[in-house]
DNA sequence: CGTCAATATTTGTGTTGTCAACTACTGATT
DNA sequence: AATCAGTAGTTGACAACACAAATATTGACG
């Protein structure tokens, strides 16, 4: 098979290739849609998913920084940006006063199911639509540990 | 439109979680690698990559902007920090006095071969030693329509 | 030829990202 | 209680990004 001597991108390579571009190709077709439709980017759109998965949608700006996928830094100016559109806002933590909690308003919360129904529907279509039904499982599996940890 | 009713996540959804998430993690891993020993980013590595993937390591900034995984915008920028580093330069395209196409210079191209050993250390190290040979076929199957298209 | 829509790239300007320094608070140690 | 290293988050200064408008050139068409 592929595995005599490499000839000159190892296999794993070509899975490696085929994330980032499915990631480019997929996130350059489907942000501008989001932002069309719900007029929110997609680094609101993720802030705003981690708060509403978690327990009383609120976290701490520590733990925000570490689970929000499309911003490494700046979490500070970004929950200021969003809590200027409304769609969050900063709560003292009891017991440490040096903490914030960031907590979804019931403005950010429905305007997140919103856009996140919208949002699928336009993933479907940009990515579903082009695996199979295998295919989709295969990569689900495969992948599952680097969010699964 | 499919319209059945969904039970939490679709399928696909946990393989485009799995992309994201993949994507994410692995370069917050291996880009400040790269950054501490080819003292370049991973903007400057794929433009790299493209032109010396390219017959005569040369495109024009149109070509670069259309293949660059990293950068959707600003090549013109992009390209003039890169050749103030002196890894590329800018030529004028004979017949057609609009154009510019750049060329990788001998150092950008012995910077880049040096770059991208270590990088796909790098990336083995974060990302293949986390796939079965059989994973990495199966991913690499199912997304390479979205590199190949 | 002269006009003009189309193409190729750069420039202007506002927005967002990054990194280190800074402020404020905590908990442990003495 | 006074000290102090560690933790949480913000701020300042600058780099990089994004998008529209500007510049320059081409090719087609009357």
């Amino acid at each position: 098979m592929a595995n005599d001597a490499e000839p000159s991108d190892p296999r794993w390579f070509d899975a490696w290739r085929g994330i980032i571009f499915a990631n480019a190709r997929v996130l350059r077709a489907v942000e501008p849609k989001l932002e069309q439709h719900s007029s929110i980017s997609l680094v609101f759109l993720d802030v705003l998913a981690r708060l509403n998965d978690a327990p009383g949608g609120s976290l701490r700006m520590q733990e925000l920084q570490e689970r929000a996928l499309f911003t490494r830094s700046g979490m500070t100016r970004l929950v200021d940006r969003i809590e200027a559109a409304g769609l969050v806002r900063r709560e003292a933590v009891p017991g440490d006063r040096r903490g914030v909690s960031v907590v979804i308003t019931p403005e950010g919360a429905r305007l997140y199911s919103e856009a996140i129904e919208r949002h699928m529907e336009d993933l479907e279509r940009e990515f579903a639509s082009r695996l199979t039904p295998g295919q989709s499982e295969a990569v689900a599996e495969a992948l599952s540990r680097f969010w699964r940890e």
